[in-house]
DNA sequence: ACCTGAACACCGTTCAAGT
DNA sequence: ACCTGAACACCGTTCAAGT
């Protein structure tokens, strides 16, 4: 598959085919047989590099973590920060394939990963609320960033399933239940992994961090 | 394993036999074949009761979404009943194995999820906003609970492995970036999926769709 | 109708052996 | 140092055959 026929096998070899099968494949069709094949070796060559599959995917999120940290920036107040944050976040996480389950699965020990936390801390820290606080408010910014692009990923994933099958789907619009009925047919449900529901889930969150410390400095 | 030598197979044993599996082995550890086993019959019998084992997942995950709604109570303004659909669905989250996972790898196309859906759809019906709005709202609401319940099991996984091996974690602590060094110390970190996380979380995010709704209300 | 034996086409991982 | 052959201990799923 790789056009180099004879350059060594490196980690970062490694890794980029490893870019190249999650975007074809997914990532639960992703296989270290597969993977090996992409290289032009075997399977059992690759424990040589990593010791495990799961090790790959952990370096592959720790790639991300790395690159949302090193690619931000922050100016204005801390909303404004937040704001550009999240849309960054999202838009590094929309450069790689299956970013959010790679990110999700990991375990937040690698170094990257504590950057993009403390990153995130910075931006929280001006607030007059508590450290426990700044800790939910964030964990909710980045979990709502990542539970929105996994949720896309579903979503695309059950439209390819779906694909000429609508006929399944479309006798049962006419029992849905009120509201969900008047929105499915206002095409509320076309625009689920869209920008402007994205930005309506981050204006919320902030909102709310802010309400939460107006709330907090009164007592 | 099971009591029950001659019973015949029903859905509903697969079912049971399935949550204590689940609750035994995580969904990672899931296998058609232990839960034969737990039956004391044949991986290849489950498949006369249910097509695939993801059929089976779809099927505990709409029990777990028919269980909320059905169990969850409606009283006082907008604001109340999603503070109290909030509490409540993690409650039940809880009282099921691996539930957030169940629910995520699904498809919401059960009847039972889209009433879980448009429970939530009809909390925030009475708000000032968009349809698109009410819906990322109610979007945002799940998937807090969802993350929070998935966190806390991904948590709970680290804690069993690293189970003595913490003096591989303890010399990074001196290395830690500020202000989550602070933190740590602070011991922000040793209740990371609990209650009152879960609660300031809910808090921002009810806040948030409130000011959402004012400021629409403005323009 | 319901269950099983036996197989198919895979997995991740290990390890002695090769170069 | 780096790679492979061959195996181990599994998977989910199918299907002819049994009762």
């Amino acid at each position: 598959m790789n056009a180099s026929v004879n350059m060594p096998i490196t980690r970062e070899r490694i890794v980029n085919a490893s870019w190249e099968l999650l975007r074809e494949c997914g990532i639960e069709q992703f296989t270290m047989r597969k993977l090996a094949k992409q290289l032009d070796i075997k399977a059992a060559s690759l424990y040589w590099h990593f010791q495990s599959k799961q090790q790959i995917f952990q370096f592959l999120a720790n790639e991300i973590a790395q690159k949302v940290v090193l690619s931000a920036q922050n100016e204005g107040d801390w909303k404004e920060q937040l704001y550009r944050f999240g849309n960054h976040f999202r838009n590094q996480l929309e450069k790689y394939p299956c970013s959010a389950h790679l990110m999700i699965q990991t375990v937040p020990s690698g170094a990257q990963y504590i950057d993009l936390i403390n990153h995130m801390l910075k931006i929280v820290e001006p607030l007059p609320i508590s450290d426990r606080r700044k800790f939910s408010s964030i964990a909710c910014v980045l979990n709502f960033v990542l539970s929105f692009e996994l949720d896309k990923y579903q979503q695309h994933k059950n439209d390819v399933a779906m694909k000429g099958v609508r006929q399944e789907i479309e006798p049962t619009v006419g029992n849905l239940p009120e509201p969900l009925r008047r929105m499915y047919l206002n095409g509320v449900f076309s625009d689920l992994g869209s920008d402007s529901m994205f930005q309506t889930g981050l204006k919320i969150l902030i909102f709310g961090i802010e309400q939460l410390s107006m709330t907090e400095k009164e007592t």
